[in-house]
DNA sequence: TCTGGGGTCCTAGGACCC
DNA sequence: TCTGGGGTCCTAGGACCC
Protein backbone atom coordinates (compact mmCIF):
# COMPACT_ATOMS: atom_id res chain seq x y z
CA UNK A 1 0.00 0.00 0.00
CA UNK A 2 1.71 3.38 -1.11
CA UNK A 3 1.90 6.13 1.37
CA UNK A 4 -0.62 8.49 2.12
CA UNK A 5 1.36 12.20 2.78
CA UNK A 6 -0.26 15.70 2.47
CA UNK A 7 1.43 18.65 2.64
CA UNK A 8 -0.45 22.62 3.50
CA UNK A 9 1.18 25.73 2.70
CA UNK A 10 -0.49 28.82 4.00
CA UNK A 11 -1.40 31.02 1.27
CA UNK A 12 0.59 34.10 1.17
CA UNK A 13 0.99 33.73 5.12
CA UNK A 14 1.87 37.17 6.98
CA UNK A 15 0.59 39.06 4.18
CA UNK A 16 -2.93 37.30 4.82
CA UNK A 17 -2.61 37.55 8.58
CA UNK A 18 -2.55 41.19 8.13
CA UNK A 19 -5.23 41.65 5.31
CA UNK A 20 -7.26 39.21 8.13
CA UNK A 21 -6.40 42.04 10.56
CA UNK A 22 -6.74 44.92 8.45
CA UNK A 23 -9.91 45.34 7.19
CA UNK A 24 -8.85 47.94 4.52
CA UNK A 25 -5.86 46.44 3.25
CA UNK A 26 -7.73 43.22 1.62
CA UNK A 27 -7.98 42.90 -1.45
CA UNK A 28 -5.18 45.63 -1.74
CA UNK A 29 -1.43 45.11 -2.31
CA UNK A 30 0.05 44.48 1.20
CA UNK A 31 4.00 44.09 1.59
CA UNK A 32 5.60 42.51 4.83
CA UNK A 33 9.31 42.89 5.45
CA UNK A 34 11.24 45.62 3.46
CA UNK A 35 11.88 47.99 5.79
CA UNK A 36 14.41 49.99 6.48
CA UNK A 37 17.55 51.07 4.33
CA UNK A 38 18.89 46.72 4.03
CA UNK A 39 15.60 45.51 4.12
CA UNK A 40 13.86 42.41 2.20
CA UNK A 41 10.64 41.24 1.64
CA UNK A 42 9.61 38.54 3.46
CA UNK A 43 5.90 38.02 2.25
CA UNK A 44 3.77 40.14 -0.63
CA UNK A 45 0.30 39.29 -0.95
CA UNK A 46 -1.48 38.03 -4.52
CA UNK A 47 -2.33 41.39 -4.95
CA UNK A 48 1.81 43.22 -4.67
CA UNK A 49 2.85 39.57 -6.58
CA UNK A 50 0.85 41.13 -9.85
CA UNK A 51 2.87 43.87 -9.55
CA UNK A 52 5.98 41.68 -10.13
CA UNK A 53 6.80 41.54 -5.92
CA UNK A 54 8.68 38.51 -4.83
CA UNK A 55 10.23 37.01 -1.24
CA UNK A 56 13.23 37.86 -1.39
CA UNK A 57 13.31 40.69 -3.01
CA UNK A 58 15.42 43.96 -1.67
CA UNK A 59 12.61 46.79 -0.39
CA UNK A 60 13.72 49.31 -2.89
CA UNK A 61 13.24 47.14 -5.38
CA UNK A 62 9.60 46.04 -3.96
CA UNK A 63 8.52 49.65 -3.73
CA UNK A 64 9.68 50.51 -6.91
CA UNK A 65 7.10 48.04 -8.46
CA UNK A 66 4.52 48.57 -6.44
CA UNK A 67 4.95 52.20 -4.82
CA UNK A 68 1.45 52.43 -3.83
CA UNK A 69 1.96 48.78 -1.68
CA UNK A 70 1.55 49.12 1.90
CA UNK A 71 4.68 48.09 3.53
CA UNK A 72 4.20 46.60 7.02
CA UNK A 73 6.94 45.67 9.47
CA UNK A 74 4.83 42.18 10.86
CA UNK A 75 3.89 41.42 13.87
CA UNK A 76 5.30 37.99 14.70
CA UNK A 77 3.16 37.00 17.74
CA UNK A 78 0.04 36.89 15.58
CA UNK A 79 1.67 34.75 12.56
CA UNK A 80 2.69 32.44 15.77
CA UNK A 81 -0.87 32.28 17.46
CA UNK A 82 -2.49 31.30 13.54
CA UNK A 83 0.45 28.97 13.03
CA UNK A 84 -0.08 27.43 16.23
CA UNK A 85 -4.06 26.69 15.76
CA UNK A 86 -2.89 25.35 12.25
CA UNK A 87 -0.71 22.64 13.34
CA UNK A 88 -3.13 22.07 16.35
CA UNK A 89 -5.74 21.04 13.92
CA UNK A 90 -3.35 19.13 11.33
CA UNK A 91 -3.08 16.77 14.58
CA UNK A 92 -6.07 16.36 15.40
CA UNK A 93 -5.84 14.77 11.67
CA UNK A 94 -2.89 12.55 12.43
CA UNK A 95 0.32 12.66 15.13
CA UNK A 96 2.35 12.22 12.17
CA UNK A 97 2.75 16.26 11.71
CA UNK A 98 6.08 17.73 11.02
CA UNK A 99 6.15 21.60 11.09
CA UNK A 100 8.74 23.12 7.97
CA UNK A 101 8.05 26.65 9.28
CA UNK A 102 5.27 28.55 10.77
CA UNK A 103 3.44 28.04 7.42
CA UNK A 104 4.29 24.12 5.94
CA UNK A 105 3.77 21.02 7.59
CA UNK A 106 3.80 17.48 6.25
CA UNK A 107 1.29 15.51 7.74
CA UNK A 108 1.69 11.32 7.25
CA UNK A 109 -2.00 10.31 6.68
CA UNK A 110 -1.32 6.70 7.34
CA UNK A 111 -1.44 7.68 11.19
CA UNK A 112 -5.36 8.90 10.21
CA UNK A 113 -8.40 7.35 9.66
CA UNK A 114 -8.37 9.27 5.83
CA UNK A 115 -8.38 6.23 4.24
CA UNK A 116 -11.76 6.98 1.86
CA UNK A 117 -13.27 9.95 0.82
CA UNK A 118 -10.02 12.26 0.25
CA UNK A 119 -11.02 14.43 -1.13
CA UNK A 120 -13.71 14.96 0.96
CA UNK A 121 -11.33 15.18 3.85
CA UNK A 122 -9.43 17.55 2.46
CA UNK A 123 -12.18 19.74 1.63
CA UNK A 124 -13.15 19.70 5.46
CA UNK A 125 -9.71 19.80 6.38
CA UNK A 126 -9.10 23.56 4.76
CA UNK A 127 -12.36 24.78 5.41
CA UNK A 128 -12.17 24.27 8.82
CA UNK A 129 -8.48 26.14 8.63
CA UNK A 130 -10.40 29.25 7.14
CA UNK A 131 -13.14 28.72 10.11
CA UNK A 132 -10.74 28.26 12.75
CA UNK A 133 -8.07 30.87 11.78
CA UNK A 134 -10.90 33.62 11.05
CA UNK A 135 -9.93 33.87 6.82
CA UNK A 136 -6.88 32.50 6.10
CA UNK A 137 -6.66 29.64 3.53
CA UNK A 138 -4.53 27.04 2.81
CA UNK A 139 -3.45 25.06 -0.46
CA UNK A 140 -3.01 21.38 -0.03
CA UNK A 141 -1.47 18.70 -1.91
CA UNK A 142 -1.79 14.64 -1.25
CA UNK A 143 0.77 12.25 -3.00
CA UNK A 144 2.38 9.06 -2.11
CA UNK A 145 5.79 10.75 -0.63
CA UNK A 146 6.91 14.33 0.73
CA UNK A 147 8.52 15.14 -2.79
CA UNK A 148 5.11 14.59 -4.63
CA UNK A 149 2.66 15.80 -1.62
CA UNK A 150 4.63 19.12 -2.11
CA UNK A 151 4.39 19.51 -5.66
CA UNK A 152 1.35 18.58 -5.41
CA UNK A 153 0.54 21.47 -2.80
CA UNK A 154 2.61 24.18 -5.28
CA UNK A 155 -0.22 22.63 -8.23
CA UNK A 156 -2.95 23.78 -6.00
CA UNK A 157 -1.60 27.11 -4.96
CA UNK A 158 -3.66 29.46 -4.33
CA UNK A 159 -6.12 28.58 -2.44
CA UNK A 160 -6.72 24.89 -4.00
CA UNK A 161 -6.48 21.04 -3.41
CA UNK A 162 -4.54 18.26 -5.36
CA UNK A 163 -4.44 15.05 -4.96
CA UNK A 164 -2.24 12.75 -7.14
CA UNK A 165 -3.60 9.33 -7.86
CA UNK A 166 -0.92 6.91 -7.09
CA UNK A 167 -0.88 5.85 -11.23
CA UNK A 168 -0.70 9.73 -12.43
CA UNK A 169 1.85 10.81 -10.34
CA UNK A 170 4.80 9.92 -12.58
CA UNK A 171 3.28 12.19 -15.53
CA UNK A 172 2.31 14.75 -13.18
CA UNK A 173 5.74 15.36 -12.54
CA UNK A 174 7.48 14.67 -16.25
CA UNK A 175 6.74 18.22 -17.55
CA UNK A 176 8.07 19.86 -14.63
CA UNK A 177 11.17 22.66 -14.94
CA UNK A 178 14.06 20.83 -12.78
CA UNK A 179 13.62 24.11 -10.76
CA UNK A 180 10.26 22.85 -9.31
CA UNK A 181 12.05 20.16 -7.54
CA UNK A 182 12.75 21.23 -4.09
CA UNK A 183 16.61 21.41 -3.96
CA UNK A 184 17.24 22.74 -7.02
CA UNK A 185 18.33 26.67 -6.64
CA UNK A 186 19.75 29.00 -9.38
CA UNK A 187 23.28 26.94 -9.10
CA UNK A 188 21.85 23.17 -9.64
CA UNK A 189 19.55 25.03 -12.04
CA UNK A 190 22.26 26.64 -14.03
CA UNK A 191 24.17 23.18 -13.81
CA UNK A 192 21.50 21.01 -15.48
CA UNK A 193 20.73 23.25 -17.58
CA UNK A 194 24.76 23.46 -19.25
CA UNK A 195 24.53 19.95 -19.63
CA UNK A 196 21.03 20.02 -21.51
CA UNK A 197 18.61 18.86 -18.69
CA UNK A 198 15.73 21.34 -18.63
CA UNK A 199 12.91 18.94 -17.38
CA UNK A 200 12.29 16.68 -14.73
CA UNK A 201 11.55 14.38 -17.82
CA UNK A 202 14.96 15.05 -19.16
CA UNK A 203 16.26 14.18 -16.02
CA UNK A 204 14.92 10.35 -16.47
CA UNK A 205 16.98 10.21 -19.37
CA UNK A 206 20.13 11.01 -17.72
CA UNK A 207 22.87 9.37 -17.34
CA UNK A 208 23.21 9.13 -13.45
CA UNK A 209 27.19 8.78 -13.16
CA UNK A 210 27.32 12.23 -14.98
CA UNK A 211 24.63 13.57 -12.54
CA UNK A 212 26.85 12.38 -9.77
CA UNK A 213 29.80 14.12 -11.31
CA UNK A 214 27.87 17.43 -12.18
CA UNK A 215 26.40 17.75 -9.02
CA UNK A 216 28.08 15.60 -6.24
CA UNK A 217 27.00 12.31 -4.92
CA UNK A 218 24.16 13.43 -2.52
CA UNK A 219 22.18 15.86 -5.31
CA UNK A 220 23.22 13.46 -8.08
CA UNK A 221 21.96 10.83 -6.39
CA UNK A 222 18.92 12.06 -5.44
CA UNK A 223 17.67 13.88 -8.34
CA UNK A 224 17.97 10.63 -10.12
CA UNK A 225 15.91 9.19 -7.74
CA UNK A 226 13.46 12.09 -7.50
CA UNK A 227 12.89 11.63 -11.15
CA UNK A 228 11.30 8.87 -10.53
CA UNK A 229 9.58 9.61 -8.01
CA UNK A 230 11.30 7.87 -5.92
CA UNK A 231 11.88 9.48 -2.20
CA UNK A 232 10.95 7.28 1.16
CA UNK A 233 12.14 10.01 3.88
CA UNK A 234 9.67 9.67 6.55
CA UNK A 235 7.13 12.31 8.39
CA UNK A 236 9.24 13.26 11.53
CA UNK A 237 6.76 14.72 14.04
CA UNK A 238 9.81 14.95 16.34
CA UNK A 239 13.62 16.50 15.01
CA UNK A 240 16.01 17.69 16.84
CA UNK A 241 17.42 21.02 16.60
CA UNK A 242 21.13 21.16 14.97
CA UNK A 243 21.97 24.97 15.83
CA UNK A 244 21.05 27.79 17.30
CA UNK A 245 22.36 31.45 15.94
CA UNK A 246 21.60 34.80 15.19
CA UNK A 247 22.84 37.64 13.43
CA UNK A 248 22.35 41.23 12.84
CA UNK A 249 22.78 43.35 9.72
CA UNK A 250 23.14 47.19 10.46
CA UNK A 251 22.02 50.09 8.63
CA UNK A 252 25.04 51.53 8.02
CA UNK A 253 28.61 49.88 7.87
CA UNK A 254 30.36 49.54 11.32
CA UNK A 255 34.30 49.89 11.76
CA UNK A 256 34.47 50.73 15.36
CA UNK A 257 35.77 46.86 16.67
CA UNK A 258 34.50 47.77 20.83
CA UNK A 259 30.84 48.86 19.28
CA UNK A 260 31.27 45.27 17.18
CA UNK A 261 32.33 43.09 20.63
CA UNK A 262 29.36 44.89 22.36
CA UNK A 263 26.51 43.97 19.55
CA UNK A 264 28.69 40.49 19.70
CA UNK A 265 27.94 40.33 23.44
CA UNK A 266 24.50 41.05 23.15
CA UNK A 267 23.45 38.34 20.81
CA UNK A 268 25.74 36.00 22.74
CA UNK A 269 23.75 36.46 25.43
CA UNK A 270 20.34 35.75 22.79
CA UNK A 271 21.72 33.22 22.00
CA UNK A 272 22.76 31.48 25.14
CA UNK A 273 19.15 32.58 26.69
CA UNK A 274 17.37 29.68 23.89
CA UNK A 275 19.91 27.86 24.53
CA UNK A 276 19.14 27.76 28.10
CA UNK A 277 15.44 27.21 27.06
CA UNK A 278 15.97 24.14 24.89
CA UNK A 279 18.22 22.59 27.86
CA UNK A 280 20.70 22.09 25.53
CA UNK A 281 24.91 22.53 25.84
CA UNK A 282 27.17 23.08 22.73
CA UNK A 283 30.45 21.88 22.10
CA UNK A 284 30.97 24.57 18.94
CA UNK A 285 30.89 28.55 18.71
CA UNK A 286 30.40 30.02 15.46
CA UNK A 287 30.60 33.98 14.34
CA UNK A 288 29.53 35.01 11.18
CA UNK A 289 30.75 38.55 9.37
CA UNK A 290 29.53 39.86 6.32
CA UNK A 291 31.76 43.05 5.01
CA UNK A 292 30.68 46.20 3.20
CA UNK A 293 31.82 44.13 -0.10
CA UNK A 294 28.99 41.18 0.97
CA UNK A 295 31.75 38.69 1.03
CA UNK A 296 31.23 36.49 4.12
CA UNK A 297 33.30 34.94 6.58
CA UNK A 298 32.73 32.36 9.37
CA UNK A 299 34.98 30.37 11.96
CA UNK A 300 34.15 28.15 14.00
CA UNK A 301 35.82 27.12 17.28
CA UNK A 302 34.95 23.79 19.17
CA UNK A 303 35.04 23.89 23.16
CA UNK A 304 37.15 21.35 25.54
CA UNK A 305 33.34 20.07 26.28
CA UNK A 306 29.69 20.96 25.94
CA UNK A 307 28.62 24.31 27.64
CA UNK A 308 25.74 26.61 28.04
CA UNK A 309 27.81 28.92 29.87
CA UNK A 310 27.56 32.79 28.70
CA UNK A 311 31.50 33.22 29.46
CA UNK A 312 32.37 30.32 27.66
CA UNK A 313 30.28 31.28 24.41
CA UNK A 314 31.12 34.76 24.48
CA UNK A 315 34.80 34.43 25.15
CA UNK A 316 34.72 31.80 22.21
CA UNK A 317 33.34 34.09 20.21
CA UNK A 318 35.35 37.51 20.67
CA UNK A 319 38.26 35.27 20.26
CA UNK A 320 37.58 34.54 17.12
CA UNK A 321 36.14 37.74 16.17
CA UNK A 322 39.38 39.37 17.40
CA UNK A 323 41.46 37.40 14.53
CA UNK A 324 39.14 39.43 11.85
CA UNK A 325 40.10 42.10 9.72
CA UNK A 326 37.49 44.49 9.53
CA UNK A 327 38.77 48.01 7.87
CA UNK A 328 36.76 47.51 4.97
CA UNK A 329 33.77 47.83 7.34
CA UNK A 330 31.24 45.31 8.59
CA UNK A 331 27.97 45.24 7.42
CA UNK A 332 26.78 41.71 9.67
CA UNK A 333 27.85 40.15 12.37
CA UNK A 334 26.29 37.07 13.99
CA UNK A 335 27.05 34.01 16.38
CA UNK A 336 25.87 30.66 16.81
CA UNK A 337 26.42 27.67 18.25
CA UNK A 338 25.98 23.68 17.36
CA UNK A 339 27.43 20.23 18.50
CA UNK A 340 24.48 19.78 20.82
CA UNK A 341 24.39 17.21 23.73
CA UNK A 342 21.64 17.31 26.62
CA UNK A 343 24.29 17.53 29.54
CA UNK A 344 27.14 19.56 30.19
CA UNK A 345 31.12 17.69 29.62
CA UNK A 346 33.44 17.89 31.79
CA UNK A 347 35.93 20.54 31.38
CA UNK A 348 39.87 20.02 31.70
CA UNK A 349 40.16 22.40 34.19
CA UNK A 350 37.38 23.26 36.60
CA UNK A 351 34.40 25.31 35.75
CA UNK A 352 32.29 27.43 37.64
CA UNK A 353 28.57 26.50 36.97
CA UNK A 354 26.73 28.47 34.22
CA UNK A 355 25.96 32.43 34.57
CA UNK A 356 22.99 33.79 34.33
CA UNK A 357 21.58 35.85 31.91
CA UNK A 358 23.03 39.32 32.28
CA UNK A 359 21.60 41.81 29.69
CA UNK A 360 23.79 43.74 28.29
CA UNK A 361 22.20 47.09 26.79
CA UNK A 362 25.18 47.24 24.07
CA UNK A 363 25.65 50.80 22.81
CA UNK A 364 24.63 51.50 19.38
CA UNK A 365 21.61 49.18 19.36
CA UNK A 366 19.95 51.99 16.96
CA UNK A 367 22.02 50.94 14.47
CA UNK A 368 20.89 47.54 14.26
CA UNK A 369 18.03 46.34 11.73
CA UNK A 370 15.74 43.72 12.27
CA UNK A 371 14.20 42.85 9.08
CA UNK A 372 10.60 41.57 9.86
CA UNK A 373 9.58 43.16 13.38
CA UNK A 374 8.11 41.01 16.37
CA UNK A 375 7.51 43.81 19.25
CA UNK A 376 5.29 46.21 19.88
CA UNK A 377 6.70 50.05 18.24
CA UNK A 378 5.49 52.45 15.94
CA UNK A 379 6.62 50.41 13.02
CA UNK A 380 4.36 50.90 9.70
CA UNK A 381 1.57 47.56 10.50
CA UNK A 382 2.30 47.50 14.77
CA UNK A 383 -1.05 46.92 16.55
CA UNK A 384 -1.68 49.96 19.08
CA UNK A 385 -4.48 50.56 21.21
CA UNK A 386 -6.12 54.06 22.16
CA UNK A 387 -7.96 54.96 25.42
CA UNK A 388 -10.99 56.24 23.68
CA UNK A 389 -11.08 54.56 20.30
CA UNK A 390 -9.88 50.78 21.40
CA UNK A 391 -7.90 49.04 19.19
CA UNK A 392 -5.83 50.19 15.72
CA UNK A 393 -2.53 49.18 13.74
CA UNK A 394 0.11 52.12 12.79
CA UNK A 395 -0.43 53.71 9.50
CA UNK A 396 2.62 55.54 9.30
CA UNK A 397 5.33 57.62 11.60
CA UNK A 398 7.37 60.09 11.45
CA UNK A 399 8.24 63.63 12.49
CA UNK A 400 6.99 62.87 16.13
CA UNK A 401 3.21 61.92 14.98
CA UNK A 402 1.83 58.72 14.31
CA UNK A 403 -1.15 57.66 12.17
CA UNK A 404 -3.08 55.26 13.22
CA UNK A 405 -6.18 53.51 11.24
CA UNK A 406 -8.58 51.64 13.96
CA UNK A 407 -9.95 48.56 12.86
CA UNK A 408 -9.51 45.24 13.38
CA UNK A 409 -10.16 41.57 12.52
CA UNK A 410 -13.87 41.88 13.53
CA UNK A 411 -14.99 45.70 12.11
CA UNK A 412 -15.38 47.23 8.89
CA UNK A 413 -12.51 49.30 7.83
CA UNK A 414 -12.07 52.02 10.33
CA UNK A 415 -11.67 55.83 10.58
CA UNK A 416 -7.81 57.24 10.40
CA UNK A 417 -6.52 59.61 12.96
CA UNK A 418 -3.14 60.66 14.10
CA UNK A 419 -1.40 61.39 17.32
CA UNK A 420 1.95 62.92 18.77
CA UNK A 421 3.76 59.93 19.53
CA UNK A 422 4.02 60.70 22.92
CA UNK A 423 0.29 60.59 23.50
CA UNK A 424 -0.67 59.15 26.92
CA UNK A 425 -3.99 58.09 25.28
CA UNK A 426 -2.00 55.75 22.54
CA UNK A 427 0.13 52.82 23.51
CA UNK A 428 1.81 50.22 21.59
CA UNK A 429 0.37 46.38 21.84
CA UNK A 430 3.09 43.79 22.49
CA UNK A 431 2.90 40.64 22.82
CA UNK A 432 -0.99 40.64 22.97
CA UNK A 433 -2.87 39.26 19.54
CA UNK A 434 -6.43 39.66 19.83
CA UNK A 435 -7.67 36.09 20.29
CA UNK A 436 -9.84 33.83 18.21
CA UNK A 437 -13.58 33.44 18.62
CA UNK A 438 -12.53 29.62 17.67
CA UNK A 439 -9.42 28.04 19.48
CA UNK A 440 -7.72 24.57 18.51
CA UNK A 441 -8.60 22.94 21.46
CA UNK A 442 -12.01 23.89 21.14
CA UNK A 443 -13.21 21.21 18.45
C1' DT B 1 19.17 52.85 -0.82
C1' DC B 2 20.76 45.70 -4.46
C1' DT B 3 21.06 41.53 -1.49
C1' DG B 4 17.11 39.61 6.18
C1' DG B 5 17.21 36.02 9.55
C1' DG B 6 16.92 31.42 11.03
C1' DG B 7 17.79 27.21 9.76
C1' DT B 8 19.42 22.34 7.15
C1' DC B 9 22.46 19.59 4.46
C1' DC B 10 26.59 18.73 1.68
C1' DT B 11 31.51 18.96 0.17
C1' DA B 12 36.37 19.24 0.45
C1' DG B 13 40.72 19.27 2.62
C1' DG B 14 43.66 18.45 6.55
C1' DA B 15 44.66 16.23 11.01
C1' DC B 16 44.89 12.19 13.33
C1' DC B 17 44.57 7.31 14.30
C1' DC B 18 44.97 2.36 13.55
C1' DT C 1 61.74 7.41 -6.24
C1' DC C 2 56.29 5.30 -6.03
C1' DT C 3 52.43 7.04 -3.11
C1' DG C 4 48.56 2.65 1.48
C1' DG C 5 43.84 2.78 3.14
C1' DG C 6 40.12 3.42 5.90
C1' DG C 7 37.41 6.02 9.42
C1' DT C 8 36.39 10.10 12.08
C1' DC C 9 36.65 14.74 13.55
C1' DC C 10 37.16 19.50 12.47
C1' DT C 11 36.71 23.80 9.79
C1' DA C 12 35.21 26.85 5.88
C1' DG C 13 32.20 27.70 2.52
C1' DG C 14 28.28 27.02 -0.56
C1' DA C 15 23.53 25.86 -1.89
C1' DC C 16 19.11 25.86 -0.56
C1' DC C 17 14.61 26.45 2.06
C1' DC C 18 10.85 29.43 4.15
Amino acid sequence: MARRILHLDLDAFFAAVEQRDKPSLRGKAVVVGGAGPRGVVATASYEARRFGVKSAMSGAEARRRAPTAAFLGGRFPAYRESSRIVMGLLREVSPLVEPLSFDEAFVDLSGSDWGDDLAGRVAWLRAELTRRTEGLTASVGVGSSKFLAKLASEAAKPDGARILAPGDELGFIAPLPVRAIPGVGPATEQRLITIGLYTVEDLRGADRAELVRELGTAAGESLAALAWGRDERPVEALRDPKSISTEDTFAVDLTDRSQLEALLRRDAAQVVDRLHKASLFARTVTIKVRFADFTTRSVARSLGGATDGLDDITSAGLAMFDEIDIRQGVRLLGIGVTNFSTSAQEKLFGEEPPVADERVAGPGEEVVLSGVRGRGDYHPGADVEHAELGRGWVWGSGLGRVTVRFETRGTGPGPIRTFAVDDEALRPVDIDPLPMALRDDDA
